[in-house]
DNA sequence: TTTTGAGTTGTTCGA
DNA sequence: GTCGAACAACTCAAA
């Protein structure tokens, strides 16, 4: 029996379902809770994901002292230093691991420190259903399609999680710590409520929409998703309670959890192919001829691609950091299929901007949407954001959210307002290239370019 | 070892 | 307006 341990908390900012936190108070005297803010990460996070991530720990330690009477303590700099560092003075140290090539190498230089101050090191899987590399094939190898990845998830069963530690009579430190310095890092109010529990009433307001979620998944303007994303980013809600109090009782249930099965296949995937950001995972598609024009991508980014789906998506995503999964696709297929840009750019952009940002499902979805991952999109799968603007939004409410000086046109027009007349534009308050911009490619002809460029490197002229 | 069936989310064209 | 085929073969997983 340890007697006094440190919890390093990283992305699983909850005390329920958290493996790591859950052995160390059944394990231990005397517990400290740690967060290491590491300058590498804060740097590539936009405002929205910085400022939800500041608010989760605000959230965290008021959760802690509330339960426990303790607090989190708060570091600021390497956790490669720090962690080993604090270890000499514990018995033991806990953390939940985590799959990226980043958090990998981090851990295994941390785990030699602490070792080598003299602490064990205990670790878990808090953050995913299945652990990865724990759902194979028959042969034993990680699956590179995900249908039969899927069968195997869904019937293997986990080992429940001790729901959370009823056992508040282990001793949680205080700490004078650092607290101030992270509020005064808070430049805005964080998208979402933070702490685990909004997040489990979020779950709970899900539970309430769930049953209709393969009808309304599609459709940006209606509250069809789950809006748990960050959360699973964050940790502030686990992954089985999740799936444990979804359960299969409706065709919208099953797609939900089919859904969170996707995260876990594309941890494996991640695990299996580490470079999963930076390479494609068909080597082939690494000699595409992009175009990547950078005043196209300047244009995508900010929402002035006179495409108004592809710009409304976008301009959710730098307003609110989150973007509807439906126009993340369409987005995504704008950027890599009509401007031939590198999905690479795509990736790093969206890692940059989105709350609930991890290396796995985003790289991993950006490689799907390009043709260029395990079991992708066939690369000749070329959204027309058109039809995907009027199958999905036909009534145009996303779209006079998000691109407000559209708002007036009618329902057909506005998704495509270059048809207007000029009459109708006018009326409208619309002068196409000045209130917003003409399209700045022609779908059709930016449709044979990609068909081309994508088999150029399939079928290679000798 | 060989064979067989299957594979997240689409679009376009022509009958 | 609706429907089916073509798009392009290929890789993977399991029998």
């Amino acid at each position: 029996m340890s007697s006094s341990s440190l919890v390093w908390f990283r992305r699983d900012l909850r005390l329920h379902d958290n493996p790591a936190w859950v052995a160390a108070t059944q394990r231990s005297q005397s517990l400290t809770a740690l967060y290491v803010l590491d300058d590498t990460l804060l740097a590539t996070a936009g405002k929205h994901r910085r400022n939800q991530l500041l608010a989760e720990l605000v959230a965290l330690d008021r959760h802690i002292e509330h339960v426990t009477g303790g607090r989190l303590h708060i570091r600021h700099g390497d956790s490669t230093a720090i962690v080993p560092k604090l270890a000499g003075s514990f018995d033991a140290v806990y953390w939940n691991s985590d799959v990226t090539p980043y958090a990998t190498r981090r851990d295994r230089f941390v785990l030699d420190g602490v070792r080598a101050a003299g602490a064990d090191v205990h670790t878990s899987w808090g953050t995913l259903h299945h652990p990865p590399g724990s759902v194979l094939t028959g042969k034993g190898t990680l699956s590179k399609v995900f249908t039969p990845f899927y069968k195997v998830w869904r019937r293997t069963g986990v080992a429940p999680w001790p729901a959370t530690t009823d056992d508040h009579s282990v001793s949680v430190t205080a700490d004078p710590g650092q607290h101030r310095e992270l509020v005064s890092l808070i430049t805005d109010e964080p998208p979402l409520p933070p702490g685990e529990e909004a997040a489990l009433d979020r779950l709970d307001c899900w539970l309430g929409r769930v049953d209709q979620y393969n009808d309304a998944r599609d459709f940006p303007a209606t509250d069809g998703t789950s809006m748990l994303s960050a959360d699973l980013r964050f940790g502030t809600v686990s992954p089985r309670r999740i799936s444990a109090l979804v359960g299969e009782a409706s065709d919208g249930r099953q797609g939900f959890v089919r859904q969170l099965s996707w995260r876990d296949w594309w941890a494996h995937t991640l695990l299996g192919f580490p470079d999963l950001a930076r390479r494609s995972v068909r080597p082939e598609y690494d000699g595409i001829a992009w175009n990547n024009d950078e005043s196209e991508f300047a244009s995508w980014c900010d929402g002035q691609t006179g495409y108004p789906i592809v710009d409304a998506g976008m301009r959710q995503l730098n307003e609110t950091g989150w973007m509807h999964n439906r126009v993340r696709m369409i987005v995504g297929s704008f950027l890599v299929k009509d401007l031939l840009i590198d999905w690479r750019w795509g990736e790093r952009y969206f890692r940059r901007m989105l709350i609930d940002a991890d290396i796995a499902q985003n790289a991993g979805n950006w490689q799907w949407v390009a043709g260029t991952g395990p079991d992708a999109a066939p690369y000749f799968r070329i959204f027309n954001p058109i039809s995907q603007s009027r199958k999905f939004d036909a009534g145009g409410g996303y779209l006079r959210r998000w691109v407000p000086e559209l708002a007036a046109l009618d329902d057909k027009t506005i998704h495509e307002p270059w048809i207007g007349a000029p009459l109708d534009l006018a009326s409208a308050g619309i002068v196409l290239g000045d209130t917003y911009p003409a399209p700045i490619v022609d779908h059709a002809k930016a449709r044979d370019r990609t068909l081309a460029a994508y088999k150029a490197v399939k079928n290679p002229k000798p």
